[in-house]
DNA sequence: TACTTGTTGACTGTCGACAATTACTTTTGG
DNA sequence: CCAAAAGTAATTGTCGACAGTCAACAAGTA
């Protein structure tokens, strides 16, 4: 079955990827009446899509003046990182180590798949993959708003993690090493291995992946 | 100096405000062309606050359906409050007892508010400084997600809070006199027993008040 | 020169109209 | 009498146009 995706929803989701792949670095200012004729749409449509861009926090409007692709600072990273950390780290408190046979199945579904992809040095896929890894912990616990706030960060964490590979480097193979670390702490069911190790993943081991 | 209030966003704090007092209660539809009448304005002004309430998790928008105010069920209650609690929790562990005199001041100065409140039985004056009282926590942790994630649930919390007390009676001196035991835990910088006061808070004395 | 006061151009804010979609009602064929 | 089809009413989706606002620059004043 089809889904519908509404001119704006699909206007956002290219403007967010252009986003993410630096085809819209930051400090880019978005004109309203370009990316309407570049897309094809009216203005209202994307200005619409604009206003989800700025929930995610992937760019700023100043009211009458200008809409801009947020630059991220090394401080903003850490915020994101420590934000993410916390909700995830509530999120395992709550119900998951009761059902988790089917989150751990899920999670090595994904660490083998991003394994692959890291091999073939897959951005995309590598980011993808980690949003789901997460993700299944967040669906777990079964706490709906922990879900929707860690939704909202998802798209700045995309961001940051391909900054930061992209400029620093990053061992991919590394970070699908931790990946594991937190796959094997859910599996044995360890809660107090589990938060020592999501806490090396997001607060020391930098951008989170 | 004067602040520019955008149409949309003054439609958008009418609603709220209309949504909040149960003068629109749960399961109201909101038609935009009914709305930008009364309003005088057009619907796309109308569609673009809707968008903020919905964000704000006051409406939900069905595409191509129509728009409705949403129905907080326990459950949901339950899951705001723990967010909410996470959250705070969080942020008092981010260098908040360093730097917590001023933050003292100004939450004995909103329990001093919150008590005349109570006493007039004023809900909206208590409903505002509840949330005043718990931002000042959020803003003094110096975690700008953190604070905007907070933020995200606060109206929602506004919503539960007065939908609770008028259901089911709470008594507002007990609810000040809980928040008291908060602003206590921080001015002796007792973080295990602002946590169980916090815990208290938020689980077990339900609506968060 | 420094400081105020138009003026201009680029952009966002707002609007009313039309198109598309959905839900509801009526008709039609068995 | 019922089910499918067709038609209709209600509502959202999208658009192009005009009005409002602001930053930057030009012109005028001491």
């Amino acid at each position: 079955m089809l889904e519908h995706v509404s001119l704006p929803e699909a206007v956002g989701r290219e403007l967010r990827h252009r986003i993410l792949n630096n085809e819209l670095p930051a400090e880019t200012r978005l004109v309203e009446a370009n990316l309407a004729a570049e897309f094809g749409v009216s203005r209202g449509t994307i200005r619409d899509a604009m206003r989800s861009l700025q929930a995610e926090g992937l760019i700023a409007i100043v009211p009458r003046r200008y809409s801009v692709v947020t630059r991220m600072s090394q401080e903003d990273a850490e915020d994101v990182c420590y934000a993410r950390y916390v909700l995830e780290n509530a999120a395992v408190s709550n119900g998951l180590w009761e059902q988790r046979s089917e989150l751990v199945a899920g999670l090595r579904e994904a660490l083998t798949e991003m394994t692959a992809a890291a091999e073939a040095n897959d951005m995309d896929a590598i980011v993808e993959l980690d949003t789901r890894f997460h993700q299944l912990m967040l669906d777990t616990s079964g706490r709906r708003r922990l879900k929707d706030l860690w939704s909202m960060l998802n798209s700045q964490m995309g961001a940051l993690m391909r900054s930061e590979i992209e400029r620093q480097g990053i061992d991919l193979a590394e970070a699908v090493e931790r990946h594991r670390v937190l796959a094997d702490a859910v599996e044995a069911g360890d809660s107090v291995k589990f938060r020592e190790a999501l806490r090396l993943h997001y607060v020391e081991g930098f951008p989170g992946l």
